[in-house]
DNA sequence: AATGAATGAGCTTTCATTCAT
DNA sequence: GATGAATGAAAGCTCATTCAT
């Protein structure tokens, strides 16, 4: 079935996917209405179920996609200014800038995929998320954690720290223009705090 | 408006309000049908527009009912084992389980409507909102933060407790049986471990 | 049926009719709520379909009810200043108003129980209506035509009449408050206007 | 928004706009439900609302395409016999025999607009209803009024005929059959009736 | 007699999905 | 491939009517 939208012009294919991520990333799965995918990105109802036969079919699509480009710019970004900890966490952050470039919704709609519960769904997007999830994992296991090693239970303090960036970068999207500035200095501003905390 | 529906009998008041708590709980505001509601408490549809004007004045009404029960259970209840940070959130979780015995679904519920940001209904639980949580932090207030205080930005660090119990309460309801012993223990597991770390 | 209602206390009879001639007067058949005449009566809804067992019962009540006692009135009322036609058209106006003493909405609803043509009502007045459009008749069949009777089809003049005075009683019940002495000018000045026509 | 409507094959528009005109004309705007249109014109549900934003939006395109082909057929409708006042008069009724040919309930209807008086639409309809009264005015302004002229407060007796003509019009649509030329002689009986008053 | 809680059919409207073109 | 017209189930809500108290 995807074979056939891959053969679109790859110009008509991201229009649709932002399309659908947009909406999908701003209101959830079961909220997300085809009538507003058609009028942000102009193609036209049909179309969507032609290429994906429902809207699980499209979620699915585009959540597994939206995973695996996220986990391909990741592999491919560089990590400057040093392998410890908050470093590495950061720089994940940066990358997740650069996503937005081709892709403005993509880094609220990873998160929103990680959170969507919708029963429709969340059986379908099960493996894609999760390894996601491994592939971050494994980026945050190569940093060097002699900061928190010490510390018996230090997971709990990366969770934390994981999840203040989620709610930074929701309320980034809910301000009318995303600053990509703006939020990688609250990322580092909260990142260092902890930091200093060790 | 609201002085109909008390007047109804109390174990039919209770019936109706655990029905839109499962429901507005499990679902968030714009995705809970009152046809569902019908289903899981058995009270007819045309019930529920007679004593409240529309689904707005339905949720407004349960949410502040919800989160005024809580505060006055949170009032009642007694802090034991200690005034430490750590025993008074746990304290804190204990009362939740105690409205569990009236109200199953409230801790959870508590938590969506915190959450909740539908345009139809956020001004309208604005302020009861606001109040429960000047209720919960008066409570973590008076704790001893002598285990805290030291640490510069240690608002940080009670934030991702929060996030923690949130998430483990979440889990909880997932699973097939809510079972409020082996909640409490994972979040005194939680606490523990971080207590640890200071 | 209408004994059980007829062994009510007159105050309380003459409340229940007034709030349904209003309601019904104002909005129609079909558009007439029982909520509203609970509203504006203060009786309570259970009592209407104790009395009347449905709401074309309780309608093709009142409207008899009013009906006939318009009839009553009508041929109480004294017919002064003269029997030609336009005193004795002018006189029936007047007797109108006297009507209007009991039951305010009387004249509102007489015409708008002529005009009523709901299938779940229209049948079951059909009798009473013509009965009183037959009373009117014969009030005005002795009236002396003199002035009318030289022309042939001299029925399209009064008819236009009747059209007339219709129309202003309507746009009476539309001001905010009903004055029944300036209604009355009204039609002695388009009485008036015909008169001299002739 | 209408672009989409015009764009359907004219027939399918009739059928609708008829379907629309019959449950309007005969029950008013508030009680016309589209289910009934349903029925009567066998469109789905759901494409009164794909092509009408809402019911008010429905009712106000109807009305105003509805008033809007009236006044075209008046303009091109030549008026033969004469051009004193009751042949112009006759003219306009004869004009609307033949807007029955394709809008069967259209003249129905356009009383049933001149009456409408629900707040949900009487703003909208404003303008076009005034344009069609207009325009109804300056037809009866070219005629020759040789014949009504000499009497002081004439325009009462033009009021008694255009109130007639409704009424033979309401009472033609509810015979099971609407006869147009039945109705065309019972309107030309009562004009000369009048005619041969003055 | 009197109340108003309770019901369910029916209303307007939305939306995922199908299908003719 | 591409469109958007067309459908119908389900949503929130109203209202005549029933029934327990």
């Amino acid at each position: 079935m995807n074979e056939k939208f891959y053969s679109l012009k790859k110009e008509k294919q991201d229009k649709m996917i932002n399309g659908a991520m947009q909406i999908f990333a701003r209101y959830g799965y079961r909220h997300a209405s085809t009538d507003e995918m058609v009028r942000v990105c102009g193609v036209s109802k049909g179309l969507w179920f032609h290429y994906f036969e429902n809207k699980p079919g499209l979620y699915s699509f585009v959540a597994s996609y939206g995973l695996k480009y996220a986990m391909l710019e990741l592999s491919m970004h560089q990590i400057k200014n040093g392998t410890d900890y908050f470093s590495v966490r950061y720089s994940i952050e940066e990358c997740k800038m650069v996503m937005m470039e081709k892709y403005p919704y993509l880094p609220l709609f990873l998160y929103s995929i990680l959170r969507e519960e919708d029963p429709d769904v969340s059986e379908l997007i099960k493996e894609p998320r999760q390894k996601y999830a491994e592939a971050l994992s494994k980026i945050m296991l190569q940093a060097d954690y002699s900061a928190l090693r010490d510390h018996e239970d230090y997971l709990l303090l990366t969770d934390m720290l994981d999840y203040t960036i989620e709610a930074l970068m929701n309320d980034s999207y809910r301000s009318p223009v995303f600053a990509p500035e703006r939020y990688l200095m609250e990322v580092k501003k909260h990142l260092s705090a902890m930091e200093k905390l060790l």
